[in-house]
DNA sequence: ATCCAGGAACTGT
DNA sequence: ACAGTTCATGGA
């Protein structure tokens, strides 16, 4: 990790190549987004470190992230952990000089890693919120997922209030784990993802479950399998997770429905295209089966905006 | 209206 | 193993 600690802010370094904009674009692609606040080109977001609640700021400033904390200074522990979850949010520790080399070879990839240069991976880092936000997304629109998420959230997650802006953080799964499934009815959840949410929550909370012990394992497939163990997890869950927080850069959510557009409308066809001609095209994209799905993923944002 | 959405479990064969 | 059905509701 590349940052400057200058005790009441911090620098950051992020790795060529790195593409601001594009990131922030990715980041403000629903309206409806409770987690940050995206303002003037900076991005607000409140953060748990070690019991406290805090806010930071990032703004871009020649190339370098600068972390600035509009409440309190923070101290030296709190200042290198919220570095530590940006350069991870970011997905700092990829290559992605490696991706664009691999990309070169790739009619497809080509166009986009061309298009969005510098783009990284928005991960999330929380393996509690990255599984229950990937059930909430099953079978339903964008739109309404975050609808649910919003709901989600502004009920049972903590928030903190600074100027006009109220902050939330994501409920934990301490919390979640006490609900019942008639909690979560009355904010349009199908009984079915109320009780994966809550199983997830007490799974997680008991420590059964934790990024560390799924990090430990010898091998990705393991991660895979304990993952879809779960239920509620199948397969796209589990690669979802894999790709968006556990960094796991060959993971392939093959059967995604997004997936499948974007390749349609890269490809130019009349139909999406089967799940043999998607391991046909992504024979060639070995090893960075995640990033290429992330840049699909973004090509289909061009076309709403 | 009608179709489908960043799926997964359940049921029947 | 595999295919069909159910869940459940909002967006476009």
């Amino acid at each position: 990790m590349n940052w400057l600690d200058n005790e009441s802010t911090i620098e950051i370094t992020p790795p060529a190549p790195f593409n601001y904009e594009e990131c922030l674009l990715f980041l403000g692609r629903s309206e409806q987004e409770v987690l940050y606040e995206i303002k003037d080109g900076a991005i607000w977001k409140l953060h748990r470190v070690s019991g406290n609640l805090v806010l930071f700021k990032i703004s871009h400033h020649s190339n370098k992230l600068k972390v600035e904390f509009p409440i309190s200074p923070p101290s030296q522990v709190v200042r290198h952990e919220i570095a530590e979850f940006i350069w991870e949010w970011f997905d700092l520790d990829t290559n992605l000089k490696e991706f664009y080399k691999m990309a070169v070879e790739n009619s497809i990839l080509n166009k986009l890693t061309n298009e969005y240069d510098g783009l990284r991976m928005m991960c999330l880092p929380d393996l509690f919120e990255a599984l229950t936000w990937a059930v909430m997304g099953q079978q339903i629109n964008l739109t309404f997922a975050y609808t649910l998420k919003k709901r989600f959230v502004e009920q049972f997650g903590e928030s903190l209030s600074h100027g006009e802006q109220t902050y939330w953080l994501y409920p934990s799964a301490e919390r979640i784990a006490t609900l019942a499934v008639e909690d979560l009815r009355p904010l349009q959840y199908t009984g079915r993802k109320a009780e994966y949410i809550i199983d997830l929550a007490k799974t997680v909370a008991s420590g059964e479950l934790t990024k560390e012990k799924l990090l430990k394992m010898p091998t990705p497939l393991d991660m895979y399998q304990a993952l879809i163990h779960m239920r509620g997890v199948g397969a796209w869950t589990a690669d979802y997770v894999l790709m968006k927080c556990l960094h796991h850069r060959a993971a392939f959510p093959i059967a995604d429905v997004g997936l499948h557009n974007a390749l349609k409308n890269q490809l130019g066809l009349e139909r999406k295209p089967t799940i043999m001609e998607i391991k046909e095209i992504a024979a060639h994209w070995e090893g960075w089966q995640a990033y290429a799905t992330f840049y699909l993923w973004r090509s289909l944002y061009d076309r709403t905006l």
